[in-house]
DNA sequence: TTGAAAGCGCTAACAA
DNA sequence: TTGTTAGCGCTTTCAA
């Protein structure tokens, strides 16, 4: 069994007082101090965080709700807010839903009974009514990457928008006009905003947003490969596409290797937020980044000031940080090549 | 504040002890069932948990220590067992260690604070005196990928020779004579096991272990990416190579392009566990795979047993899986080819 | 600065 | 089956 604070207590004749204000910072006098190292030492004493959560009512842990584990955008957030949470004393329970809406809701219910602190959630449904008893408690929720309207609590997120705009502006500069977009599931807010981004681009540069060049897929690799092959099969002409996720990307690629197609000879290719695969492939992929260690900082902050921080009725904010680019030479720039000449 | 047992007791007029047996599956009168549920549903009482476990002394939280978190190996793994022990009823806590042994003994005492029930680790360093105050402290711990000489208990292997031995021979029944391999530091017990299976098919084809033929990495995409080019400046005769990791294949891959060094027609290439990526690339890559949901499956059913099995004193085992291949297209059949003759 | 004592929300032994 | 009660290990008044 493990020693206590009351075996410490009983080996150096103090009080309980004395060796929690000890263990707590407080103002030990010298001798003393000397006398409840010594035992702590002898005792292999250790705080119990159970027994201290009971009493001050707060867990010093952390709910982490993520849609996959899997997803290298979600580990690279996590591993990094994981670092920064543990480093002030906080232990992060991590809950992989696998997407699925049921499953989050199940995993607030298990992180509410086991008493967190806080809450990261990168939330999969459309809607977080189920938040609302965690915010009603008064304990912070800080969402990452998507938005949720009924519920108010901040919010980090990358300018989707201007991502994708940026993005597929660079492909009509480079003088395609028939550009395709794998896009994501019409009911997921990045995907949403992806899907702005790319009308936006099209429009400003004035060309039509026809819907032929406009392929759905679920995020997942397998999405991204059938998705491109659909896309191939109903634009002959396209000279040009745009894949908005990290997932779809390998699988679009996967796709396009299949098919025999080459890249950028026939095909310019612009994806989406997989540095290393872009980076391995032949030849190597251009694509849009998103900067997942500031967004960690960016939660661990928002999160860390409504857990400490002084001003408790703060409002609540939404950071949007900028997205990168890294070029890669999967872009033909001259552009005006048609596929179907060479094809 | 929310609501507690007292409060449900007052509520229906019943005692604490009614209210507790309802809650852990006990006999009670039908009325009062009715009558307590009516309560909790009223007054929205959820268990505290951390009462609950300060009182049992089990938390039914369960500990994970990895060397990182971004590694699709540990991820595959952690995401699994984490659903398997949360139905369960048990959280996870996970700690990333940068590959750091420091930060895993820290991660450990930190775990041991917050009196998880158990320990799930894939340890980085080749000691795990650090674990043994876990052990006798009688909780179980699970090693992943690796035995740890001087600590006794369960452990979950996949069979690293015979992967590395099998793929090293495919490669030389294909003709191959001077294979290279890229392995991990000589430290990890994975990397000792490997280069040993490397040994072993060398061997008994009746083929020189050259020590040229031999370059170290450290497990990393970077890693592999140098080692990959050592090994091609060391040897201009070499016709096939082995990479006896996910991150390093991956590296390896990159450099290969980096070079312009044609696979298969110059070399011939077997990685290592990392299947999106071998089927992304061209040609296909041919890699041994991981069972990593087995795995994750077996680590489950050790720690369920050690937690809520009857027989405590269990003597501790040691699982050793075997691994899949993928024939991809990676390997020159013919093989006879000499590398410099095209070179 | 220190000690005594109450109590956080729960479980479990014992009694009824 | 149910109620009473002690106590898990800690923090936190309040007094000294």
């Amino acid at each position: 069994m493990a020693a206590t604070m009351k075996d410490i207590a009983k080996k150096t004749g103090l009080g309980l007082a004395t060796i929690s204000s000890y263990l707590n910072g407080g103002n030990v006098r010298e001798k003393n101090r000397i006398k409840i190292e010594a035992a702590i030492e002898e005792l292999h004493f250790e705080v119990n965080e159970v027994a201290r959560g009971l009493k001050t009512n707060r867990t010093k842990t952390i709910g982490v709700i993520l849609p996959e584990l899997n997803i290298a955008f979600c580990t690279q957030i996590i591993t990094e807010v994981e670092d920064l949470l543990r480093n002030q004393g906080y232990a992060t329970i991590i809950c992989d839903c696998r997407s699925n809406e049921k499953r989050e809701e199940e995993a607030v219910e298990f992180l509410l009974h086991r008493r967190v602190d806080g809450l990261i959630i990168m939330p999969s449904g459309k809607h977080g009514s189920y938040l609302k008893k965690f915010i009603s408690a008064g304990k912070p929720v800080v969402l990452i990457d998507r938005e949720l309207e009924e519920i108010e609590c901040d919010c980090v997120l990358v300018d989707n928008e201007s991502a994708v705009k940026d993005a597929v502006e660079k492909l009509i500069l480079a003088g395609h006009t028939r550009i395709g977009i794998i896009i994501g599931p019409s009911d997921i807010y990045t995907a949403k905003r992806r899907y702005t981004g790319y009308c936006m681009a099209m429009e400003q540069a004035g060309l039509a947003v026809e819907e032929r060049l406009i392929v759905r897929g679920d995020y997942t690799i397998e999405g991204g490969a059938a998705a491109m092959k659909k896309l191939v099969n109903k634009n002959p002409d396209m000279t040009a596409v745009f894949v908005s996720n990290c997932e779809m990307t390998m699988g679009a690629i996967i796709e396009i290797n299949e098919l025999g197609i080459k890249i950028p000879e026939q095909l310019s290719f612009v994806g989406f937020d997989n540095l290393e695969f872009a980076k391995a492939n032949i030849p190597k992929l251009s694509i849009v980044t998103q900067p997942t260690k500031e967004i960690a900082g960016q939660v661990f902050e928002l999160l860390l000031e409504r857990l400490e921080g002084t001003d408790k009725q703060k409002k609540s904010q939404t950071v949007k940080l900028k997205t990168g680019f890294i070029e890669g030479k999967s872009v033909n720039v001259s552009g005006r090549k048609e596929w179907s000449s060479i094809y």
